[in-house]
DNA sequence: TAGTGTCTACTACACAGGTAGTAGGTACGC
DNA sequence: GCGTACCTACTACCTGTGTAGTAGACACTA
């Protein structure tokens, strides 16, 4: 539980995990846009770190290549995340919809795409007793 | 531009200096709770610190004691923290709304409310030309 | 005006995250 | 079987953040 806090450059290896499946060190890199792709060692350094706080481990090995696989879901990474930007806010939604709203980035489409997903939930929640 | 990132603590401190104003370290520190409230000179190196990076000014003094002022609107801040975030979304709204309606924190009310601010926004912007 | 309590300025330190180099082991092609 | 290229393990260093102590200045009270 309480899944450690994942840093930015943490979130940018896990995704490719999520997104990719398990991979080396050199996969991972070779996943970062090529413009500003970290050294090697960096990504290397990162991915040990992250396996001693156990958030991915090495699942095999290839040659002598160790090949990592994400231990923590991209759900709860993200559900992580969200809790954590809705504490700035006091938990509320608020605000951040206002901003969004104002900003543009939160459109027509998303709202209805976001009542859509309301009423999957409700019926799946109200239905069983 | 581009206003630095505040950190946890900063902000916790900008919220004082935003909710109830121009502040010394003192009142800052009287506003945070009690229970997890550090000390008094850690508030003093966390302003100082946001001082150089020009977060807040002083403003004036009573007696001796310097009174600070944001110099950063929660607005801007806001707007920045919610970049930031998207940032790990790739920008869409999809997977973050998907979170919360799953967990319970998007309710219907929020929703109605991201409407009516919809509809407020565009009667503003459609309407002038 | 003298004393006390408050405030500032400065210093210090630990930990996390980002960055990367070096040394030495290993696998694989030829 | 050898050499080359690649991989790992270890070390190092800097910055930002959170934390706080100490010394000395200052203001307000009695």
């Amino acid at each position: 539980m309480t899944l450690p806090r994942l840093s930015k450059l943490e979130l940018r290896i896990m995704d490719v995990l999520w997104t990719h499946g398990a991979s080396s060190v050199r996969e991972v890199l070779e996943h970062f846009p090529a413009k500003k792709r970290p050294a090697y060692t960096t990504i290397q350094t990162m991915i040990t770190r992250m396996e001693t706080k156990k958030v991915l481990r090495r699942a095999r090995k290839t040659g002598n290549a160790n090949i990592f696989e994400a231990v923590v879901s991209r759900d709860a990474a993200q559900r992580r995340l969200i809790d954590d930007f809705l504490g700035f806010f006091g938990g509320s939604l608020q605000p951040v919809m206002a901003q969004l709203v104002e900003t543009g980035k939160l459109t027509r489409a998303d709202v209805q795409e976001a009542e859509k997903l309301l009423r999957a939930l409700e019926s799946k929640t109200d239905r069983p007793k």
